[in-house]
DNA sequence: CCCTGATTCGC
DNA sequence: GCGAATCAGG
């Protein structure tokens, strides 16, 4: 693929937009993010903003960037750098590789073995109505996947009644490591409660 | 890990 | 001019 007069204008659009990069590319077709990033540059809108005041934070500093430079087939790295021992104690700490600090903090809390699901926190707090609103105003948003199409990064939050062909899975981007958006997350790892204020 | 944009540089 | 490879953050 080339860039045709379409293509860059549509490059330019979705860019103005604030779309990212990959996104544009997925768009385009054809080409890798990386296409298109390189295209932003040369046609000189790497910022999308416009007027004065844009570079953001983290600039104002020479970059002594090792660079690497050259690197045809040989694969080696430039060097480390001088290796330089932090060291904080004039001679203590005989050894010990990975020391390990104990923070012996005051607020230490019971250590938890190696369990990644937080426990249901007692002070459970019911569902906030916020979660709620964002759970059904992303629905709108979901990409209504079916079981099938369903990838270890798509939101696998069900939707609707399995009975009813009215039934599909969000499908949305997931909140890394785990099985849901970010959206869903919220309202899924609900402590359970909620349910001794039932009449019954 | 996934994703972003930024840069460099051989083609 | 192009974009993969790489870098640097989040």
């Amino acid at each position: 693929m080339s860039w045709t007069d379409e293509r860059v204008e549509l490059l330019k659009k979705m860019w103005g937009e604030g779309q990212s990069a990959s996104q544009i590319a997925k768009e385009l077709g054809g080409v890798t993010r990386n296409a298109v990033i390189g295209k932003v540059h040369r046609l000189g809108l790497s910022n999308r903003a416009g007027g004065g005041a844009a570079t953001p934070p983290t600039k104002a500093e020479a970059k002594p960037k090792a660079k690497p430079e050259a690197k045809a087939k040989p694969v080696k790295k430039p060097e480390p750098a001088p290796a330089e021992v932090a060291d904080q104690e004039p001679e203590a700490k005989p050894a010990a590789a990975a020391p390990a600090p104990q923070p012996i903090s005051p607020a230490r809390k019971q250590i938890i073995p190696a369990g990644q699901p937080l426990p249901p926190q007692p002070s459970a707090n019911e569902i906030s109505p916020e979660a709620l609103a964002k759970v059904s105003a992303i629905e709108k948003k979901a990409k209504k996947l079916t079981l099938m199409e369903l990838t270890e990064r798509t939101c696998k939050w069900p939707v609707g009644d399995p009975a009813t062909d009215d039934f599909w899975f969000c499908g949305l981007p997931v909140q890394q490591g785990k099985p849901y958006c970010e959206a869903h997350v919220g309202v899924a790892f609900q402590p359970m409660s909620s349910r001794r204020d039932r009449r019954r």
